[in-house]
DNA sequence: TGGGAAATGATGGGGGTCAATGGGATTTGA
DNA sequence: TCAAATCCCATTGACCCCCATCATTTCCCA
């Protein structure tokens, strides 16, 4: 259950676009066979995840003060601009026309692993700004401080799979 | 059971309006095929919901004090002022004319999801507000703190599915 | 280790199905 | 008895199922 990898596939006359093998493995135990998308607030870029992280985040918002004016915000700005896309027989979905304009695509389609969530874009756009972030990445000396194994929940630790992990 | 994404419908002549079949799919095991509209407190909105959510709201107000004015207020605009509405054989609602004069709707009304409800608005009026709570959303450099995997109901983890959800 | 066969994932497109809509007919209730 | 609500059926257009083809990769065996 993770995204890696960058993966460029086409967009079809349909509007349709294979999701990658890799990432529909990744959602293999999903109730809901498809994905979710939604507009990116700061990248001209799509934001992709699972049916149960879309729970995670309706439930993060349902404790928060139900009447606070940030809640109101993000339930619209994410939940309420968010597309339910199933796959077709092929493991494709139909990109609506709504976010291909968004996004600026145009005949491909990038799909950027992101760990728990990922990124789709136009290659073109992507590309010089994946650069640009690399770079600054190395001047920045940036480090990343890993949590211990031990905090991680089960089933992502060697050694602890059970059946649901048999990928 | 999950109310996601922007659906635009017709308001017929006869004042029926399609429910999303999203939506009622999310209400399938619901004892009342239909959904319950009341008008929002802060927008010119209707607010919408299931039977099931009207029962919590209902048991949310018992536990304020009883005789308390904000729990009398609370029950006057929640429960006093909220339409049952059943669907037709095709899953549509007749939308009350008190509820159309409200949310100041014309001949479209957007469904839009809220994660365990949802809203009807006049597209018209929806759209801008939408816009700008996206707008404030990135200046305030909003982010969500997500309850851990572990506090979720059952059912919204991947492999934890059960035969209601089958779909 | 090279080459061919088989399996698998990606792509293209036709056509049937179903959700959304419109409107007439029938029933219900005041 | 009239108006409003509900039932019923027709239409249409978008979506989804199905199959065919193509491109890779993997596998197998000489």
């Amino acid at each position: 259950m993770l995204f890696t990898g960058t993966h460029i596939h086409k967009l079809d006359r349909k509007g349709r676009v294979s999701v990658p093998k890799r990432f529909r493995a990744a959602l293999d135990n999903e109730e809901f066979a498809g994905i979710y998308l939604y507009q990116s607030h700061k990248e001209s870029a799509l934001e992709g995840c699972s049916h149960s992280h879309m729970e995670r985040i309706a439930a993060s918002l349902d404790e928060l003060d139900m009447f606070s004016d940030e809640a109101d915000d993000l339930a619209d700005t994410i939940l309420g601009s968010s597309h339910m896309l199933p796959y077709d027989g092929e493991g494709r979905i139909i990109l609506p026309a709504e976010l291909i304009e968004f996004a600026r695509i145009e005949d491909q389609v990038a799909f950027v692993g992101r760990g728990r969530t990922f990124r789709l874009w136009n290659p073109d756009i992507f590309k010089p700004l994946q650069e640009a972030s690399r770079t600054r990445t190395l001047n920045r000396g940036a480090t990343l401080k890993l949590k211990p194994m031990t905090e991680l929940p089960k089933g992502a630790r060697p050694g602890t799979a059970n059946e649901e992990d048999a990928s």
